[in-house]
DNA sequence: GTGAAAGCGCTAACAC
DNA sequence: GTGTTAGCGCTTTCAC
């Protein structure tokens, strides 16, 4: 800006004002500095912006892994609104280490981001403790943080599970498995606590084969998969917790010979098409990255009310595999 | 930091070495400073460091659509590359929209970034030549960029198209329709490139009616698929161009009376459980973030030799869909 | 309408 | 082992 200001034959502020598009200078002044600009391929140093006036228009988002199909729409989502009030994105994944989280949620402080929209990985924020303080704006989505008062947007996994449940139940399933992820995930225990719930509504017990939940691998889902339906405690119906034990599941029952109904937390792609087609519970992603980044960008327009938390209702969507009929 | 010093009652620098974890400190003077930092919520700002140190160790992605699958593992794949260099992620969708992909791109540079990834949703990328000159290192990916000297990784479509609409006519069929994203898009383009090529090679006539590119929405897609599939010229088989464009043939075949034959560009999830499962040309998404991010990371080590352009090979996977004969 | 000077928070260079 | 000074490139303040 300097050299600029020299080529243009003008002061330093005079090419500020240019740059920043501020009234004040002559048609004639503002040419000869543009001409400047071009001949130099000057471009401003939003560092050296950002240190001098506080606010760096920009965000970070944390979430669990940016290859998960399931983020993707949140993260567009996030973003667009993030667009819509001129700030940019930093973007990383946690892969469910809470370690890792931090590191990349304060690495985002440390670059002074106006906010932070986290998917927690972690059962402990209160490393955030000063960047909040300091005025950094923090969402949870997704799943709730911990010992950090902050907005929360998460969806209704209890209801949404519970009502899968009971619609395996309402079409005569009597023994239904649950296949979820590790139980620390607090929406694999909400779901489980809603599968909990409607089988003890409808006077069933749960044998304790009927769970199991840990990591997402197909190797692990698949040999849970393959216990719960064998034996003479044999499933007749699964609910599965989310989208990744989803597709094994549905690998796995493609390879028996008699019909077993399923529900599935969260929506697939081409679900309509497997044969049978797979009945889900389905999330709105999108939606929750967009209520998110609304309660962030809420804050930082100076909002000071105590911290939201909002559960979005989820959709079950009967396709087929949810309405199968118990096989004897 | 001044506040620390002041509390730790040191210099400036000593705090700053602690900070940065230099030696030289007393363990009793650490151990002062580290009580001073923790007091005070103290986090070093790194937009001051940035602007001192020159480098900002943070990277541009610039994609088309963050919520599409495609890009999701080849994000993943950048951002562990940019963990091991310990770099940070800004993160954008041009949405295909060339002017989108500019301001995002520019208001990385204006943050400094030491390099940018970019699909290029623009076909002229001068705009950058002013940054380029300036010291940041630029890679292409998935797409090639125009106007602008850079490293590029692409996956080799011409070829994987040639295979794939080969490998239907290997299987008997004559009359082979071609289903792709619109003409102006690089991959699109190069992928009907490959389906002229092995129909040419194989002798075959390609019918006006039998090509078609455009935007990959469900209705354009499904009204084009209907018109090759009826008349006297109807088709035997399908290529199509990309994942979204699968996914709406899939929905158009699995309502027909007789079986055609398929094959589509980019595997899908759950493609294996379809009826028939679907056969695909794979490209390796992670690979070629991986790539781009290891040419990226190599110009900012130094490197000064002429720009790479790099082909990723595509992989044929058989599932059933493409090995269909043709119906009469 | 324009410019000079101060300073944002840090690090590099060089004292002590 | 520790402190002092200068300055990264910009914006703010205030004087002209």
């Amino acid at each position: 800006m300097k050299d600029v200001a020299a080529r243009a034959g003008v002061g330093l502020k005079t090419v500020s004002r240019v740059v920043n598009g501020e009234s004040g200078v002559t048609e004639e002044t503002e040419r000869r500095v543009r001409e400047a600009i071009a001949a130099l391929g000057f471009r401003r140093n939003d560092s050296a912006r950002i240190l001098r006036k506080g606010r760096t228009a920009s965000i970070g988002l944390v979430l669990e892994d940016l290859a998960d199909p399931f983020y993707g729409p949140l993260s567009r989502a996030v973003e667009d609104a993030a667009r819509a009030e001129g700030a940019l994105l930093f973007h990383g994944s946690s892969a469910e280490d809470p370690e890792r989280e931090r590191e990349l949620a304060l690495a985002f402080c440390a670059r002074r981001v106006d906010g932070l929209i986290i998917v927690p990985a972690s059962d402990d924020h209160a490393y955030l403790e000063p960047e909040a303080a300091a005025g950094t704006a923090v969402v949870f989505v997704d799943r709730p943080g911990s010992r950090l008062e902050a907005d929360t947007v998460l969806s209704d996994n209890f209801t949404g599970a519970r009502d899968g449940v009971a619609h395996l139940i309402a079409h005569g399933h009597r023994r239904i498995g649950f296949l979820g992820d590790a139980p620390r995930i607090h929406t694999a225990a909400e779901r489980l606590r809603g599968y909990r719930a409607a089988m003890a509504s409808a006077g069933l017990e749960v044998a304790p084969d009927w769970t199991a939940l840990g990591p997402t691998t197909p190797e692990r889902v698949r040999t849970d998969a393959v216990r719960m339906l064998s034996g003479p405690q044999a499933v007749t119906a699964l609910f599965s917790g989310n989208n990744r034990v989803t597709a094994t599941v549905v690998r796995v029952l493609a390879g028996l010979r008699r019909p077993v109904a399923l529900v599935g937390f969260d929506d697939l792609e081409l679900a309509d098409l497997l044969d049978p087609p797979v009945t889900v519970v389905a999330q709105d992603a999108a939606r929750l990255g967009r209520t998110a980044a609304a309660l962030l960008f809420r804050r930082l327009a100076g909002a000071r009310d105590a911290a939201h938390r909002m559960e979005l209702p989820t959709r079950l969507i009967r396709r087929g595999s949810g309405e199968l009929p118990p096989s004897p």
